[in-house]
Parts: C-alpha cells; sequence; structure tokens
RNA sequence: CGGGCUGUGGCGCAGCUUGGUUAGCGCGCUGCGUUCGGGACGCAGAGGUCCCCGGUUCAAAUCCGGGCAGCCCGACCA
C-alpha cells in the first residue's frame, strides 16, 4: 500500500483521552479512532492488525478441528430466559443490551452459548456426529458501566467464542485440553506470554475453567503464581495454604464495649481507639453477604485482609441491608449476631483477641476472644491471597501477578443442554443424552490494546511481523526530485508485493525525518530506506524496529534478502 | 450509581478570575518559493453554531440556572 493513498494520519500530540500509553501510540499512529466512549472504529491499519491476530486464530482453531461459522449478533431473548441467564443478568443489565424490534425482543449478546446449543442441537441427532466444536469471531456487546483503556474495556468489542458439543464427561475435557492447547499456540505466535490461571466462571456457569492472563502494567486483573509447584489462579479464586497459627494461649479479662462515633472503617476505627497495640490486622472485618440459599451469611477475615466470596455467593447490596436490619453496615460483628457467621482459618488460630463491631451505632468491643465470645458455624479459606501468602499446593510463598484476561475457557458441562431445548442427541444404547459442552473466548481487539501496550517504545510502535499491520515500511527518500531514487523504491516495492511481502511503501514527498518518524510510529518490524546517498553504492538499508539493528543491503537482491530477513524470527 | 475535573477550527491548548476590538497560539491543511537521510524555513491563505437550552446585561466564550457529553477516582464488571 501506498502511503500517499493510505486512509491515514498521523497525531504529534497524545490524544487527551489516551488513558494508557499503548492506546495513545494506537490512536496518534492512526490505527483506531472513538466514535464514542468505548465504542472505536478500526481505521485500515488497526484492521490489518485484527485481521493478522484472527488468521493465526482461524489457522490453530481450524488445525484442532474446529469449524468456523457465523451466528447472528441478534439473539431473541426468548432462548436467555429458556437458559435462565435473563434471570442471571438481573434488571440492569439485560434491559441495557435489549433491542425491542418489530420481530420481537433481541439480546446484543456478549457471548452465544444460547444460540450455539440451538444451532447444535437442530444439527446433530446422533453420539455418531460427536465431538464438535465450533467456532466465530465476532461483534460482542457489554453494559460497560466505565469504558477504559481504550480498546481494552468498550462496549463493543471482536471476540473469538468457541462452543464444543460431547458424548460424555471424559470426551468433554478431551475437547477442552484440545481447545487450551490451541490458545496456548495462539498466544505463542503472537508473542504475548500468557499464563492459564484458574478462575470463577461468573455469569457463564459452569466449574472447570482457566483464564489466559497476559502480564500488564494496564492489567484490571491479578493471578497468584507459585514458583514451586505451578499452581496458578486468579486472584479472587486462589487458595491460600495454612497460614502459620501460634498455639492459642490468648488471656485477657472479659471484652469490654468502646464509643467509636461515625468509625465505619477498619482504618477509622485503628485511628479512633489509638492504641499502639491494635492495628488493622488487630480489628475483625465482618463482610455481609448472602449465600447460594440467598440467606445472609457472615464472613469474618482479619482487618487488614480482603474478604474473598464462595463463587454463588454475592456481597451485601443497599436493598439487602434494608431487608436484614439485624445486619448492620458499619458496626457488624460476630457478638451476639443472629444469623450465619462463617470464619477464615486465620480468626481461630490467632493468638490475640480482636476488635469487633458491637452490631450497635457507634461502638465497637474489645478483647473478644473466638471460642469464648463468639464461633464460626464454618471456619475456612476466606480471605483473598497476596503476595507472600503460602500456596496451598505445595506452600511454598505465592507471587501476585497485574494482568490482563485475554482468553476465558469453561468447561460447561451440562448447564446448557438440559435446559435448552433439543440440546440432545441419541446414543450408542439408543438413550436420549444432553450434550456435554465447553466454551472459549479469545478477546481479538482487546489482544490488540494488549499487544500495543506490550510491544512499543518511545518512538512507538513495534509490532511483532506475526500481528504486523505490514511487514515492510520501505521509504523512497527524496522520490520527488530524484528519478533515480524513485525508480529503485518503485522497482523494490513491486518485487517485494510479488514476493507476498506486506509492504507500506512511503513515497510521500515528505522529509526525511517526517517519513522516518512516521516509519517508527506505525512500527512495522523492518525498514528498508531507498536514498540517493545509498544507490551511489549500489545499496539501500535495512533497519530493524525493535533492535534498531542496521543491515546494509544490495540493492540488486534487495528483495530477496529482505523476504529471506522476514521468514527468520524478528523477534 | 456516588465524588471530582473538563467541553473553544482536524489534533493539543490559551483566553473565563475582573463581560467590551475582528476569539488567539502550536501542530496539521491549501498555494508559491527555498531546503531536504531523523518531525526544515519564508510568504500568502482556508477553516470556529466558543457543547446545548434558557436567563442577567446596552453587550456573554467569559456571569447565573438547567441539560448533555467526555475524562479521572470509587462502586460494578460475562
Amino acid at each position: 500500500m501506498r502511503m500517499s493513498k493510505m486512509l491515514l494520519r498521523t497525531l504529534r500530540d497524545d490524544p487527551a483521552d489516551a488513558d494508557t500509553a499503548g492506546h495513545a501510540l494506537l490512536v496518534r499512529a492512526g490505527f483506531v479512532r472513538r466514535v464514542s466512549s468505548g465504542v472505536y472504529t478500526l481505521l485500515p491499519l488497526g484492521l490489518r492488525v485484527v485481521r493478522r491476530v484472527s488468521d493465526i486464530i482461524r489457522e490453530e482453531l481450524d488445525a484442532a478441528g474446529m469449524q468456523e461459522l457465523l451466528m447472528p449478533a441478534l439473539s431473541p431473548i426468548e432462548l436467555w430466559e429458556q437458559s435462565g441467564r435473563a434471570a442471571k443478568f438481573g434488571s440492569d443489565a439485560l434491559p441495557a443490551m435489549t433491542l425491542e424490534a418489530r420481530g420481537g425482543k433481541f439480546v446484543l449478546g456478549v457471548t452465544h452459548e444460547e444460540v450455539a446449543t440451538v444451532t447444535v442441537g437442530a444439527e446433530v441427532d446422533s453420539y455418531r456426529q460427536l465431538p464438535v466444536t465450533i467456532y466465530q469471531i465476532q461483534t460482542k456487546f457489554r453494559d460497560e458501566a466505565r469504558p477504559r483503556y481504550g480498546l481494552l474495556r468498550g462496549r463493543e468489542f471482536l471476540m473469538c467464542d468457541a462452543y464444543s458439543f460431547d458424548a460424555d464427561k471424559d470426551s468433554m475435557q478431551v475437547s477442552y485440553d484440545t481447545a487450551k492447547a490451541a490458545y496456548v499456540r495462539i498466544f505463542e505466535r503472537l508473542g504475548l506470554p500468557a499464563t492459564p490461571v484458574e478462575a470463577l466462571s461468573g455469569a457463564i456457569g459452569g466449574d472447570v475453567n482457566h483464564e489466559f492472563m497476559v502480564e500488564s502494567a494496564i492489567g484490571e486483573d491479578h493471578f497468584v503464581r507459585c514458583g514451586t509447584c505451578g499452581y496458578a489462579a486468579n486472584v479472587e479464586r486462589a487458595e491460600v495454604g495454612a497460614r502459620p497459627g501460634a498455639a492459642r494461649a490468648v488471656e485477657t479479662g472479659a471484652y469490654r464495649r468502646v464509643a467509636t462515633p461515625g468509625a465505619t472503617t477498619i482504618d477509622e476505627v485503628v485511628a479512633l481507639l489509638d492504641d499502639a497495640a491494635i492495628d488493622a490486622a488487630r480489628t475483625l472485618k465482618s463482610v455481609a453477604a448472602v449465600d447460594e440459599s440467598d440467606e445472609p451469611v457472615v464472613i469474618l477475615v482479619p482487618g487488614d485482609r480482603e474478604a474473598k466470596l464462595p463463587s454463588s455467593w454475592r456481597l451485601f447490596g443497599d436493598k439487602d441491608f434494608a431487608a436484614h436490619p439485624e445486619i448492620l453496615r458499619g458496626f457488624l460483628g460476630p457478638v451476639g449476631l443472629d444469623a450465619r457467621v462463617v470464619a477464615d482459618a486465620a480468626v481461630p488460630a490467632a493468638a490475640h483477641a480482636w476488635v469487633v463491631g458491637a452490631n450497635d451505632v457507634d461502638a465497637h468491643l474489645v478483647d473478644v476472644i473466638y471460642g469464648r465470645d463468639f464461633t464460626a458455624a464454618e471456619v475456612g479459606d476466606y480471605v483473598t491471597a497476596r503476595e507472600g501468602d503460602p500456596c496451598s499446593r505445595c506452600g511454598a510463598p505465592l507471587e501476585v501477578v497485574r494482568s490482563v484476561e485475554a482468553a476465558h475457557i469453561f468447561q460447561l458441562g451440562l448447564v446448557y443442554s438440559l435446559v435448552m431445548p433439543g440440546a440432545t442427541f441419541t446414543a450408542e444404547d439408543g438413550s436420549e443424552q444432553p450434550f456435554w459442552m465447553g466454551c472459549y473466548g479469545f478477546g481479538v481487539s482487546r489482544v490488540l490494546a494488549v499487544l500495543a501496550e506490550t510491544f512499543r517504545d518511545d518512538d512507538g510502535l513495534c509490532w511483532p511481523q506475526s500481528s504486523a499491520p505490514y511487514d515492510v515500511h520501505l521509504c523512497a527518500l527524496g522520490a520527488g526530485r530524484t528519478p533515480e531514487v524513485s525508480v529503485a523504491a518503485e522497482a523494490l516495492y513491486a518485487e517485494l508485493v510479488a514476493l507476498g511481502v506486506a509492504v507500506c511503501f512511503d513515497d510521500r514527498d515528505v522529509s526525511a525525518g517526517i517519513a522516518f518518524a512516521d516509519a517508527d510510529l506505525l512500527g512495522a518490524p523492518l525498514r528498508v530506506t531507498v536514498g540517493k546517498r545509498g544507490l551511489e553504492r549500489g545499496i539501500v538499508e535495512a533497519r530493524e524496529r525493535r533492535s534498531g539493528d542496521v543491515h546494509e543491503v544490495d540493492l540488486a537482491t534487495a528483495a530477496a534478502s529482505v523476504a529471506a530477513r522476514l521468514t527468520s524470527p524478528l523477534d
């Protein structure tokens, strides 16, 4: 492509609304433009990257035996009612994603389990047709409360979603492992180090699932990693191993009630008590939640820790506090509380007394002892893991890593096939059986954002060849006034294109400074410069974007040697 | 959904406190000339409902009220 004809405007200044360096570069280099908050147009350069990423996805998924199709972006709301996800999303999110058209209500969905299940159910009658895995690459929608980080978190985004259908659980595991391996290869080819970690399944459903985490300073997720045994899990899910507990030999007098006016947070209580012996770790955090039976439950964790809720529980909301006056916001505590109480293992193991809420406005209790003044119905692992906590598998200290969730795969089991109509097949013994399903999501536009964030320097983007919009950025310096440069560059351009190299040909009549600055900004892995100076010696110059290494190449064989350089790894 | 900040040519910004020429600067854009292997220079131009609606005033980008949008922090997050 000739730059003189390209729909491209590069910007010298960072856009005012860019919140990450990678996104600012994508805008400055003319890859994307914001249309509305969280909604972007992919300009030609951005689309080329998406195409390359998509091609890699297609190659790997096809190689894994999956079949591409395209389902509608609109799905009838009846399907969501049948699957139960309409209710699961609650009254807020679903209407925002629902389109009322003449033909009825349609959901602009973020995933396609319902349509996929119905589709395969209609085409598959026999175990002989299984297993089958389908996938699509399509625009998804999400009622994002606060879009941010450019393409990383938008209202609309590109996603590859795959769905596997198997005759039994063991076979489902095989399909899952196959998809997981394919995703691992995709990330390898993209040059993005991604770690599969155990995670929560959220509104998708099912139990076994893994997120593919890419380490990044702009990540909104955190996962723990054990350098010794390899355990890796999202902090929302990560189990924490046994923490060293002291022998319990706490002796204090009876607990005392102290006035703590207005102190509804741990920090405020600690500041107000103003006792050197009492820090956040000696207070007890009482977190109100709703359990799987829709009953209130109070979780006790040390005051310096974050509570971790079992996946089927949710935090108390305003309505819950209103419905349960015994659960007092801000001054909640376990002593004399008329509710189910569970405690993190650290609570009974502590060798000290606690400061707890008094279940009365503006008051706390001091010198409260587990076993004497309160107990928990259950003791378990209820804290969010943090750096240095012991691994639940081997006890070694865990590392916490900031990351972006780039893909997420799930074993769905029978969650959808039991509720969606026709999601059955005839088994070998003649009985009718539900499909064992899995689903596999890969954030294509999110990966574009992660690539830009990962592969850049002060001068611009530095794409790995696997996802670069162009393989080669060809500069013709002063072509407008130096006919021999123009002739040589045009010939080289034609040769490279004939060899199948994707070339961005800067044939504009601009100064060398502008040409080079734009080449750096766009970030093709190799820049080839044709100039009068080189031609006098019969050479052109090839410069690697990432390293800055320069190679002089003989003009006569330039096309072939540049093409050869590309087939060798540039990264 | 709560708190804060911001809306001025394509992009980045100043002007607003203390109302008053023709609304300004840098980049970008058009034409001509010089220059040109790391964001050159001169000359001449084009381009603006100052987010919207209402109010105050002889007079509003500027003051007041309401709305909308964007961004940040938090809540939420398939």
